[in-house]
DNA sequence: CATTTTATTGATCAAGTGATCAGTTATATT
DNA sequence: AATATAACTGATCACTTGATCAATAAAATG
């Protein structure tokens, strides 16, 4: 049984770093961010010595993970299907929340998040903050439309609208915390999920905000 | 500046066990499992080495911990409540989601459950199991009711009708996920949300699933 | 009050931990 | 082919980790 020996391979740094990075997202999205800089090493087939070449901390690692994961795959132009009335308001929320699923819900991102978030991670915040002014607030006012209710102008959103589209947005994400954190068994029909609770949920506002009636 | 001297005072094991406990809950909710137990032996107001005179290692701490956690108070009976027919179903429904809350939204619960989750304890999986199975199939049962549809009888709650009812139950989880996890400004008015999540709901599905059609 | 019991501690261990650095060797340059 | 460059490794450091155990002292017992 002779080993079969591969012959050392030298990379250039940035391929190499990029390597190393990859590695650490997924490396740290299974065991969380106490894992160890040895058995992250030993994944990459590399020396734990290398990594502080790219890095001069564990927490420098960790810090372009979170960047790598969070900041990056964020630029995209969901907003902006939200407020485009030229298309029916279930088909955009559908759309959106399909196009939103393919990044967020994915195993890496939610399970970095959740680490995060527990850690006391500042970003969790923020990143609340710009999903109620980017995705919840426009589509609460998507609904006060589709409603005839009092418009954004007469009175701004409340706390209780915004809380009744954190339902449906904290619903469907918390699909993906079952599935991807729990690793629990779910229905693999994501999109029919989605079709029925948006249809469920402006039905269900439409009958409970009647014209005439306040919405607070 | 003469430093108070307190004297060292000796408790009885069943109540240096349970004060151990209580702390460990307090201190693994807080930072993780990964938590140190000089660090929290320190917290106690006791030498590490004591720790291991009550529990031989960290892991069956770790495990009482679970124990405590999540056995112990869960022999309430909301179940029944939700099938109780006396009363209307938006009404059970909203007092079902005000007591779950108010053991499962605990700061502690909510993280060591998060925490546990990531971890890959398969007490999660079975815990998924157990909501389905005590509460959400239960809850999809009466609105079957509700809304005149097909009996269970006749046909088996289906997978698409558990996930809506896992939206509801999700999306009102998320809300303490943001409280306690990410310690984002929520509302403040948890009963309003479940109030009009509910009647949201109810109507939804009503005014989706007219009588004559089919739901699965 | 003297003695026994046992809850609690201080000192310490072996096995890791993140991090450092002199030395090695694959690759680019001339 | 000889030389220079720098990607990579092996050995090692100071420190922390969970865990052990003989020694201590606060109670309980007589």
């Amino acid at each position: 049984m002779v080993k079969a020996k591969e012959k050392k391979r030298r990379l250039s740094p940035t391929v190499r770093e990029q390597q190393i990075v990859d590695e650490a997202i997924q490396f740290f999205a299974e065991v969380g961010f106490a894992g160890r800089t040895r058995e992250l090493a030993k994944r990459i087939g590399i020396t734990q010595p290398l990594l502080y070449r790219y890095f001069p901390t564990k927490e420098d690692l960790i810090d372009r993970v979170f960047d790598e994961v969070f900041v990056r795959p964020l630029d995209q132009d969901w907003a902006k299907k939200i407020l485009d009335r030229s298309i029916p308001l279930d088909e955009r929320l559908r759309d959106f929340y399909i196009d939103y699923a393919e990044t967020v819900h994915r195993y890496e991102w939610i399970r970095i998040y959740m680490f995060s978030g527990l850690m006391g991670n500042p970003y969790n915040r923020r990143y609340i903050r710009m999903i109620e002014d980017v995705f919840l607030k426009p589509i609460c006012i998507e609904i006060r439309d589709y409603c005839n209710l009092t418009s954004v102008e007469s009175m701004p959103i409340g706390d209780m609208e915004l809380e009744q589209a954190w339902i449906l947005h904290g619903g469907l994400f918390y699909y993906a915390v079952r599935k991807n954190i729990y690793h629990s068994r779910v229905s693999n029909d994501y999109v029919k999920i989605v079709v029925t609770a948006i249809e469920v949920l402006l039905k269900g506002i439409k009958a409970t905000y009647k014209e005439g009636n306040n919405n607070d």
